[in-house]
RNA sequence: GGCCCCAUCGUCUAGUGGUUAGGACUCCAGAUUUUCAAUCUGGCAACCGGAGUUCGACUCUCCGUGGGGUCACCA
């Protein structure tokens, strides 16, 4: 821990939360929001909280928040509080905490710090637009901020639509407050209008609820995207005008679209779920994430979750916004799967197999689709065994070894060819390799028997292509694959020498 | 436009007044290899500009420039 960090920390006391609305699936940037308030939380021993900002009903779904729920789930940033369901905590939702809003609401409005406004938003768009035309900052006027009583109860009563401001409390000319990232920050609330707090007793906005909830659920740190700065003087001013204390900011920096723009929706913010989907590891995710704006100051770069809680710390966060860098996390993720038992990576993978049409799974049994032939999981495992280090994202893995479920290849003629072959060439390099491999017992009909068997022949040629590679193509019809050998021994002596035959066949084929 | 934030290789970053400016990804070359990966070795590549402070600035200050955020009865 530094210094800086120690100012403001005691351990054990720690109490963070992120608070998504569920307007949208997870996306790479709140993941990372929620990551880096995990982590603090856990380095401080302290408590992480989630609480879903769901005020708006008309954009909230329901269907959104699952997502959300889901994949911090999968991640493994799970929080640590919340209503009891059996052992598990739902999130706090703010939908069900109105009574709290309207407390705290009646409370400024009978200390006259709060008031009605009937202003109609036209006539609030009117203002605005007249303001700007003469060069003034907009904001509101504070025509009904001196209302008074008898007519704020003559138009309740006429049900005249109205809304709740809170009154700028003249006296404080300027915001100030330590973000641990930024340091000292700033703001003149002369540029700041009384502003909207709530709709109706019932409806809070959300700077009100944020301000309450965070009271309420004492949490001691804001851990948010730079995007709430501006948010964060109208907060306090909130706090203040309520008499609460103030809590820590800390404003992370955004995570930047190739061309440098804030990830939004129509930009690239991918959901965690499509990633996932795509077949990349939660651990992969974890990694990645946290070093988009951190680093340990080591040349360390491999990060577990445990790892990552035991080094993390806020004031490292760099605060300039880091472009998401896709090669980067491919990369991460070759490695993370390279690390993977097979039994585990086989389990994933199989799912892949599944959605592409290869194989099916009957009664804990697997096979193969086309012909309904039973397939062993030792099987499979094998052909997942010998992609492994190929593998970047484990959706891969169905066009990779699709050849393994197929009864018959669509053979390209040129790609059986190697270098400057000629077709009898390729012809006769298939003959030979099917005559060798016809020789070798089925109960031999391992890799290393067949290596042994090929290699010798191959090595007369001075290039071990002419015999290897139409071989290779032979079995699997790919431009790249794993070796003949292995994948020889996988297929069976019986499809092998199958598939040299269909390749042959497909040689003598005009075009 | 107002307010605010930011600025080291193409990208993610280390660096807190004196370094051959380090690492990782990408890219390139070599080794290995039937192919593609993986792996190993090597290479290309950066302090936004200008003033100041200082014996000395990537590092501190100011001014530019550039990029970004935010300006709702959304969150």
């Amino acid at each position: 821990m530094t210094k800086e960090e120690f100012k403001f920390i005691r351990p054990g006391k720690v109490r963070v939360r992120i608070a998504p609305s569920p307007t949208g699936f997870l996306h790479i940037g709140s993941a990372r929001t929620a990551l880096f308030n995990y982590l603090f939380a856990k380095k401080h021993q302290g408590s992480f909280i989630l609480r879903i900002e769901d005020t708006d009903i008309e954009r909230s779904s329901p269907e959104f928040e699952k997502d959300i729920l889901e994949n911090l789930k999968w991640l493994g940033i799970q929080w640590s509080e919340g209503p009891d369901i059996g052992g598990e905590y739902e999130p706090y939702r703010q939908s069900e905490r109105k009574n709290i809003y309207t407390k705290y609401l009646k409370k400024l409005l009978d200390e006259n710090n709060a008031y009605y406004c009937f202003c109609s938003k036209e006539e609030i768009e009117a203002q605005k637009q007249y303001q700007m035309s003469i060069g003034e900052i907009p904001g509101y006027n504070g025509k009904c901020a001196s209302l008074l009583t008898k007519e704020v109860k003559k138009y309740l009563s006429q049900e005249k639509e109205s809304v709740i401001r809170i009154r700028n409390p003249l006296h404080i000319k300027k915001i100030v407050f330590n973000d641990l990232i930024r340091g000292r920050l700033e703001f003149d609330t002369g540029l700041m209008g009384d502003m909207i707090i709530a709709k109706n007793l019932l409806s809070p906005l959300y700077n009100f609820a944020v301000v309450i909830d965070d009271f309420e659920m004492k949490i001691t740190h804001v851990i948010r995207g730079e995007e709430h700065i501006s948010n964060t003087p109208k907060q306090i001013l909130i706090q203040q005008a309520l008499g609460i204390p103030k809590v820590e900011y800390t404003h992370l920096s955004l995570i930047l679209a190739p061309d440098k723009s804030k990830l939004s929706k129509r930009h690239g913010a991918i959901p965690v779920a499509e990633y996932r989907k795509q077949g990349y590891l939660s651990e992969t995710l974890v990694n990645f994430i946290a070093f988009l704006g951190w680093n340990p100051g080591t040349e360390r770069e491999i990060f577990s979750m445990a790892s990552l809680v035991k080094e993390f710390s806020l004031t490292k966060v760099q605060k300039a916004g880091a472009i998401f860098n896709v090669k980067r996390l491919d990369y991460l993720n070759g490695f993370y799967i390279r690390q993977k038992s097979i039994d585990r990576l086989t389990e994933l993978c199989l799912a892949y197999f599944i959605e592409a049409g290869l194989i099916i799974k009957q009664d804990e049994k697997f096979k193969i689709k086309e012909t309904k032939e039973e397939i062993s999981l030792e099987t499979l495992k094998k052909i997942i065994s010998i992609y492994q280090e190929r593998l970047k994202k484990l959706s891969e893995i169905s066009e990779l070894a699709d050849f393994f479920f197929k009864e018959k290849l669509n053979y390209d003629k040129n790609r059986l060819i190697w270098k400057e072959m000629s077709i009898q060439e390729v012809k006769k390099s298939l003959l030979t390799s099917e005559k060798l491999l016809a020789k070798i017992k089925p109960d031999n009909w391992t890799k290393e028997n067949i290596e042994r068997v090929l290699m010798p022949e191959a090595e007369k040629a001075k290039d071990r292509g002419v015999l290897l590679w139409p071989l290779r193509v032979a079995l699997t019809n790919k431009q790249a694959s794993a070796s003949p050998f292995e994948i020889a021994e996988i297929l069976g002596k019986d499809k092998t020498i199958k598939r040299i035959k269909q390749s042959f066949e497909s040689l003598c084929l005009k075009n």
